[in-house]
DNA sequence: ACGCATACCGATAGACAGTATCAATTAAGC
DNA sequence: GCTTAATTGATACTGTCTATCGGTATGCGT
């Protein structure tokens, strides 16, 4: 194979970028009628590779090869299909992560960054319930919480 | 007085920007060493003036003869003391309001732009026995309801 | 296997919100 | 009034994300 200044596309065959966790997302996707692409794969690729919530910016730097414009509405699509949710710091930096199943929140540690799924929550009724006595018909909520994970406390 | 091609400041004495609002602001600025200077009050009586959740550029808008910078920080120096609250949209868009004592969150109505405060809602206590849960240290949260105000809700 | 329609890609330019710079100005205390 | 440090405003800049557009590759029908 001769080197071209051209990024390779699928005309000479790459090796596949494929593991269970890719493979299962690009199915998801194709069911709802995205095509499977390389670059595709290599986003999502490099989002599952990802062990942190993780910025837009990270992901071109881990994909050189991917152009920003696909990175980016790589990441918008799988906020779009719920593979991926986002995450806000309290500076307003937004941030990603695979996202695991059901609507719930997150607990961030301002020292390492690492993310924690806030399980037994059901804040949704209390908020709700307090709407309604402003006389709000609530639709939606957007919560994070802050503080720090048990390996950076103290 | 000769027109020129500079700004008013203090040296033709212009009217002062002055109500209660507003000086009861400047007073508390004072009283932490910041000045008294009339972009400053025609910032803060800007904000006095909005009636729902406004944006810098909103700002910036009303103010024509003040500079966006100074805008922006005088928004700024209103947050950090406190004066005013910052309110996030659901498309991420950063607005302010006045804010009124103590900690409390908003209910944002996506129709009209409304915001009620959210009372009689202790989520803090349901957050940090969560939190604990997944052995993190809750520090901070931030929180926002969106829905339908009641004149908005059909 | 072949061809077609169209989703998709990448490079680049641009929109946008907010910040840094810096000389000129002014508030506040003496 | 005088001094000095805080403040201002014009402007340039940064960083993030989106729009555009010519060209490409995927998936499907055949």
């Amino acid at each position: 194979m001769v080197a071209t200044n051209f990024k390779h596309r699928g005309h000479d065959h790459p090796a596949p970028i494929s593991s269970a966790v890719v493979d299962d997302i690009v199915a998801q996707l194709a069911r709802q009628g995205y095509r499977d692409t390389e670059p595709r794969r290599l986003v999502i690729s490099a989002v599952a590779a990802q062990g942190r919530p993780f910025t837009a910016e990270d992901l071109c730097a881990a994909l050189p090869c991917v152009g920003r414009a696909t990175v980016y509405r790589g990441l918008r699509l799988l906020v779009e299909t719920d593979q991926v949710c986002r995450v806000l710091l309290e500076d307003r930096e937004l941030r990603y992560q695979l996202s695991h199943q059901g609507h719930h929140h997150h607990m961030l540690c301002a020292i390492c960054g690492a993310s924690a799924d806030l399980i037994d929550c059901d804040v949704e009724d209390i908020l709700r319930a307090a709407a309604d006595r402003s006389g709000f018909r609530m639709s939606g909520h957007w919560l994070e919480v802050y503080g720090r994970c048990g390996e950076c406390a103290d």
